[in-house]
DNA sequence: ACTACTGTTATACAATTTATATAACATACA
DNA sequence: TGTATGTTATATAAATTGTATAACAGTAGT
C-alpha cells in the first residue's frame, strides 16, 4: 500500500502515517496479519527519519492496532477494546458535531456523511 | 457559563477555550449577540494567562465563529460557510469512522451516537 | 560462525509550539 | 480623565516534533 506524506500539512508527521495505516485498515489494504514495512524500510521509501516511523508504530501498538515483533516486524493485529474506543469515538463527535451545529450542518446531513465514509469501510 | 479547564488533559488550553466555546454555542447557553468574557477577565478566573485566551479567541474568529470589537469585546457572530463546514466534518469523520470500523463499532452504532449527541444540540 | 535484518534504546540537536510574563498602544465610553 | 477593550511586541521556559548517530539484542538464512 502507497503510504503518502504531504509535508505541508500542519499534522504531524507520525500522525498522518497513523492515520494512513488505519485507514488501510479500514479499507482491508491491510489485512490482519500482514506485514508492514520496517521502521527503516518505510522511513528510506519516504525520506523522513526512522524514528519517526518507530513513533507512529509504537503509538499504533499502544492503541490495539499492530503488533510488533523482531522476527516479522510490525504485524497488522487489531485489538477489539470496542467500549474504548465507542467512548473516544463520543469524545471526537462532541466537538465535531458541535462545530457543524453552529454551521447550520443538518443532522439528516451528518447522517449521510457517515454513510458515504462508512460505505468505503468495511 | 461555566468554562472549565483540565490542566491535566494533553489537549492546549486555547484548545478546550475553543471546543467549550463552541459547544456553548450548539448548546445555546451562548447565543449570536452574546458577549464572551474579556480576555483579562476570563484568563483571571480560570488562572491563566491572557494571552492563552487571545489566542483561543483570535482563532474562534478566523473560523467564523465570533468577532472582536473594541467596543463590547468578543461577541458570539457565527459567520456559515457551510460548504468549509461540511468539508471539514468530512475530512475528520475519515479517520474518526476508520478507527470505528476497525474496532468493530457498526455503521448503526455510529447513526445512534450521532443521534445521542445531536439531540443535545439546537 | 557469519551476515543481515528486525525492533529497541540512548543521546544530542534544532525548530516549533505552548504557556507565561511585562509592557505598551489605540480605541471607546462614562 | 480615568477605565476598560482588543492588539501588538518582546522575552522566557517547557514540551513537542523531527532529525541524526550509535549501539544493543533477538531472529533468520547461508
Amino acid at each position: 500500500m502507497l503510504l503518502e506524506i504531504d509535508f505541508e500539512s500542519e499534522e504531524a508527521l507520525y500522525v498522518q502515517l497513523q492515520n494512513q495505516i488505519i485507514i488501510g485498515i479500514a479499507t482491508s489494504q491491510y489485512k490482519q496479519g500482514d506485514s508492514l514495512p520496517s521502521v527503516r524500510q518505510l522511513a528510506d521509501t519516504i525520506g523522513i527519519n526512522m524514528h519517526t516511523v518507530n513513533k507512529a508504530y509504537t503509538i499504533l501498538k499502544s492503541e490495539g492496532y499492530i503488533k510488533l515483533d523482531r522476527r516479522k516486524g510490525a504485524v497488522i493485529a487489531v485489538d477489539i477494546d470496542k467500549l474504548q474506543a465507542m467512548s473516544e469515538m463520543k469524545d471526537i463527535l462532541k466537538i465535531v458535531l458541535a462545530k457543524g451545529s453552529c454551521k447550520m450542518i443538518t443532522k439528516e446531513e451528518v447522517h449521510q456523511l457517515v454513510e458515504e465514509i462508512y460505505n468505503e469501510y468495511r
